[in-house]
DNA sequence: CTTGGCAATCGACGAGGGAGAATGCTAAAT
DNA sequence: ATTTAGCATTCTCCCTCGTCGATTGCCAAG
């Protein structure tokens, strides 16, 4: 019975106005009753017909009224039909674009490249951006550095890709000497630079058990510290989110526990992970409607993902909305920053 | 007029009964009236007497009435009369001390420890957590290293203080061999290793000056370089903020306007960095108290600040919440909290 | 100085009553 | 067969009104 929107055929028209009371909505956010549509749709249509043409889409469950007299509202399945098929894409404003793809391209330093994209992101949409960091899965590690601290410290540099610089400060458990660690990085520099960084870690551990009982105190140090160094790296999971505050203005999110709820899982960054996750093997713009995302906190926002990378798949960034929010300007606009980000990230 | 609360002398009973009043209401946030006053107070005496000391303190500008019959509330004066000399401080628990204490202590790294700090700070008193990054006015040059990046880029490390790494590409006029790179951080090393990072900066500016003309391809790279890596540190100035969504439940600030600019002060960080400058040079813990900061943005806030550092101030922490918080409790969180900090900044 | 008494004031709350907007249905028109 | 007009119905929003309870200021008595 509720599956019943499936079995029926919309007519042309029926969509034609369904598309309208959409686009009404969106732009609105108020329930579109049938004088309104008929006004909008241009048709010459009287409202008794448009009810009947409403009270069809109702049984297709694209629509429903919130009470009695209050018009119509859509779905999570008429946004669904909506974006799927029904959207007429609004190109971006040429200028606030090239504003963005200056900024960004001109940035050298990845999180700051990933803080502007995300506030431009957000500027220009008004709503939450986010961008995750880039997934570094195949760091190619290019020189280590050690120096010694007091105590049983060591101060770990590590610097990867050619441009990015990892440091840690690592506890020992014996005190190594100025000299030693300078075997030990040069041992290091020689047989691993260029290598994966990942490669680099698991040869170690393969060196390790091989020759446990013969390590001498420099391999030990070696070991021990691209060990702590590389298991932080694992985790490099997070993400840059900018212009939460542009929700608060958001009607829908009026509700201060909703968006209570919805900042600290922005906070928790766990569920919002999770979720762009799932739009990280997607081949293009990915949207999650309302309750399609799977998480409470999200059920009156939508999130339109995209991965970025050139050739290979980095990371995602997305934005975060009301369900109700423009996805004809959004759409474009989300597409058109990863592409852009790509192109920095490769540029750089 | 208004000031006339200046020249009335308060009897101990009239102090007495404010204190009942402040109280009363930091923990309901309902105006008090005279009955509940003469219940609290356990004075024996009528609520007709409680009137007329609320009349009292009501021509000193310590309370006033919202309206008619609606009972009193601390005006901004009442609650810098009460917190300057009226509060009787609560130990905080010693349970989530030290808690506290053994998570911030073990954290090594800066910026992590600023990160916790602050996390546990809004923890302990569920309020919005603030903990300024360290003022590094003296960094220590420990070590500087140059790599060659493709195009004419270099990639400049600096280790500062003995265990914090900075790095940054750096943008050169001209293309930079490695051995040009080694000789020039070995200068750089060999001359000014352990000197402050500002008189390095100075002695270069003066060399440069100096010897113009005669600057080799090296010493052109050492200034230049220095001369951006430098620039940028200055502006380090920059919080930790945690724990904001505390402040979503606090019903003072429920309209959704306040908050909504409450937080973009806090990713602006500009307004909320000059008040911290300002507890900066106190000894101790300071109040802002509503309009007291001067920021319009806080009127309905209290800001509590404490100075951090062993012997000479690196930073400053803060607590912000409603003014109607529990200083009682709150305060002497913030100054114990200063006071673990400075220790594991000192014992690092 | 304190107290009891009293009228006055004000907000919170709920009931009641349009106004307005939309709906579904039915019967007539095309 | 489709479209339309008309109509009773339903529901929200908003305004008003009256009551209730809390509190105040003041005055006169203790």
């Amino acid at each position: 019975m509720a599956d019943r929107g499936q079995e029926i055929e919309l007519s042309e028209r029926a969509q034609y106005l369904f598309k309208c009371l959409m686009e009404r909505y969106i732009s609105d956010g108020q329930p579109v009753g049938s004088r309104t549509l008929a006004r909008d749709a241009k048709l010459e249509l009287s409202t008794a017909t448009i009810r009947n043409v409403m009270a069809d889409l109702e049984d297709c469950g694209l629509i429903s009224s919130p009470h009695t007299s209050a018009g119509r509202v859509p779905t999570v399945r008429g946004y669904r039909r909506f974006v799927d098929c029904m959207v007429t894409f609004k190109d971006p404003e040429p200028g606030e674009l090239m504003r963005l793809n200056d900024e960004v391209s001109s940035e050298t330093d990845v999180r700051q490249l990933m803080e502007k994209t995300s506030s431009l992101l957000s500027d220009v949409t008004k709503l939450a951006g986010l961008v995750m960091m880039p997934k570094t899965d195949h760091q190619a590690l290019r020189q280590v550095e050690f120096l010694p601290l007091n105590d049983n410290r060591v101060l770990a540099i590590l610097v990867v890709n050619d441009r990015e610089v990892q440091n840690r400060v690592i506890h020992t458990e014996r005190r190594y000497g100025p000299s030693e660690l300078t075997q030990a990085a040069n041992y290091l520099n020689r047989a691993f630079a260029g290598k994966n960084i990942n490669s680099v870690k698991q040869d170690l551990l393969r060196e390790m058990s091989a020759t446990r009982q013969e390590m001498n105190s420099m391999m030990q140090a070696v070991v021990e510290m691209t060990q702590k160094v590389f298991v932080e790296k694992e985790s490099a999971n997070d993400y840059v989110l900018a212009g939460q505050t542009n929700l608060m203005d958001v009607n829908e999110l009026s509700d201060i526990e909703k968006l209570r709820n919805l900042f600290e899982a922005f906070n928790q960054k766990r569920d919002i992970l999770h979720l762009l996750d799932q739009a990280l093997n997607a081949t293009g713009v990915q949207i999650f409607i309302g309750e399609e995302s799977g998480y409470d906190v999200l059920d009156d926002c939508s999130v339109v993902t995209s991965p970025y990378g050139d050739g290979e798949t980095l990371g995602v960034l997305a934005v975060i909305g009301p369900t109700r929010m423009e996805y004809e300007r959004v759409i474009p606009i989300v597409d058109m920053t990863a592409k852009m980000l790509s192109a920095a990230l490769n540029s750089r």
